[in-house]
DNA sequence: TCCACCCATGCAAGCGCTTACATTTACCAA
DNA sequence: TTGGTAAATGTAAGCGCTTGCATGGGTGGA
């Protein structure tokens, strides 16, 4: 009975080429050190079998998996899909994998997946943010995973990290809005409870609000969790105070989708019964009616370099990354002069 | 030099507890045959040290991963985002871990990343739709991996498949559409070449303007990405036409979307000027303005059915499953009489 | 013609686990 | 006390691959 009824191995690949395992394996991986004779006659067993090497047993014996794990707090809208996507792109050109999961923004789920996606061998993971226990970073150093966090940049901060200073980028949209005349800001913000880019964002909101003259008792915050009907809620919660707000800030732009959603139900006009701002710039904001003001993040260029970074954390050719990326305001028709 | 520099491995924690590796494996895994003594030893250890099990290793010799793999065409946008989700908590509940890429909708992408999911040891897979190629098929019947298509549901299919009929629903709502007047319909469609769900509501729009006596000819038909953008380019072509449609149907909300934004950048007013439809009811469908009329798509009760059915299949509790779910239209402020 | 080298290849030792099977221990009935 | 049985534990053989080291054959210089 033949053996080809079950999955090919490296073994029997190397018995219809005649060779060793030794060979057939040098033939997979390093081009060299095998003749064009011999690496013909194993590609030819190699097709003919329908072989695909077993990927547990490569990354157990090479010690090596080239795949990189990722872990992002959601998946459901498309905050980081598109830096995502880059990161992603960047690591194929390089030969390498990436392992996705998502946290659901609760620490202890991220704590348990990156364990996961040590555990499968991960060469090096992506993070997003600061915020987690010592404890993690601890483990991670002790297995000698390299790791880089993305999507926050915190001057005082070491850790390998690519990103953009989300306080001073609140705060210099803040600054505009407050520039164009506004005095009745409120805050929708996202859950700042483990969550530091969302805590960043508030702060620099509240840094410009205090910087300008103002009380913060003043300032109306609302946080809940970034979801389109959360933001819808947070919105008629806001309009619904005896002194009606001119302008919402909200802490991204899925916040201000439902915010600009729920003004329209409930009659509002924006801009001109109340301004709406967002951040991040996701696909979706230019295409809202009206267009929505935000926070350009380059979420391409973020993944993408995070990919090159974290190879060369991982081929050991730099010990640290930590990279500042602009962003810019983009002005858009939900906000105006109040 | 104590070894615990270096990562714990099984024979760590069994020198620590005094026992054998065997002992430790099974306590970690099989509950029973280990003493309650013994038990408390090993987990001591096994906390002691910060052990976690090697994957790869696990994965060689148990040959069982508790590993799905779920291949779908794109995370850009929240089409897949509920089903996925609801996919992936069932599927945690049951102590299985699933992996997520995508093939941009890119058969030959997606073959490779069948191949890669295998290779890695994925019990079973979970995939969008039926067309690809016979040799995809025969390759995972080979490996005898277990694999369910969601998404889609063509009676005359007889692959494991929980999903619905795109053709019908679709045509359910061209049904629709034309009873309320609607005689100038025009199409923006995703692209059909390797995308049966695609096709199929594209399908279900000709059989109901065939049904109703139309002529094909006169059924403008723009194939596009689904994408915001495109979805809005197409729009704008269909509306340059001499013969203004009265209505358009989208193949998705996503395309939906983008025509309704640019509708409103081009002055026209949705519906009173044109009506929009959609496929799918993402979250946003209902946030658009106006909100978006557009088939149903029970998400959750997918992803969960699959990944019930495709746990049963792995377990060898059933060896076919193939069910249908009932989708529904959702009228909304977006379609109204011509 | 001979020797020193180098390159292509083979050999075999693991990598860290699971599990069939063997062994030991504990306990009970006779 | 002793034999028998079942439960707990240990032994060791892989799982499929990579890679350091050994080996052998071919090449070129003297």
């Amino acid at each position: 009975m033949p053996k080809s009824l079950s999955i090919p191995t490296l073994d029997d690949v190397a018995r219809a080429a005649g060779v060793s395992t030794a060979t057939v394996s040098r033939c997979l991986n390093a081009e060299k050190k095998v003749s064009e004779n011999t690496r013909e006659k194993v590609m030819k067993a190699v097709d003919a079998l329908g072989y695909v090497p077993n990927f547990s047993a490569r990354a157990m014996a090479a010690k090596r998996t080239y795949t990189i794990g990722a872990i992002i707090p959601t998946m459901e809208n498309a905050i980081f899909a598109r830096g995502l996507q880059a990161f992603q792109e960047t690591l194929h050109e390089q030969g390498y994998n990436l392992l996705v999961s998502s946290s659901a923004y609760r620490p202890e789920l991220e704590a348990e997946q990156i364990r996961a996606l040590v555990a499968r061998g991960a060469d090096g993971l992506l993070l997003i943010g600061y915020e987690r226990e010592q404890s993690v970073y601890d483990y991670l150093e002790k297995r000698g995973t390299p790791t880089i966090l993305a999507w926050a940049y915190q001057s005082n901060k070491t850790h390998p990290s690519i990103g953009f200073d989300n306080r001073a980028s609140m705060r210099m949209l803040a600054d505009r809005v407050i520039s164009m005349g506004h005095r009745r800001i409120a805050v929708i913000s996202g859950i700042t409870d483990g969550n530091d880019r969302a805590e960043e964002r508030l702060n620099g909101i509240k840094d410009s609000w205090a910087a300008n003259g103002f009380n913060l008792d003043d300032l109306p915050i609302i946080q809940t969790p970034y979801e389109i009907e959360s933001g819808g809620a947070a919105f008629a919660d806001l309009m619904a105070a005896p002194q009606k707000p001119t302008v919402i800030m909200c802490g991204n732009d899925v916040l201000a989708t439902g915010a600009i959603s729920r003004a329209k139900e409930l009659g509002y006009d924006v801009p001109s019964d109340v301004s709406v701002t967002g951040f991040d710039d996701i696909e979706l904001a230019k295409h809202l009616h009206p267009p929505l003001t935000t926070v350009h993040v380059p979420h391409g260029e973020m993944g993408r370099t995070a990919a090159e970074e974290l190879i060369k954390l991982i081929d050991g050719r730099t010990t640290s990354v930590r990279r500042q990326l602009n962003v810019s305001i983009v002005m858009r028709g939900s906000l105006a002069r109040p």
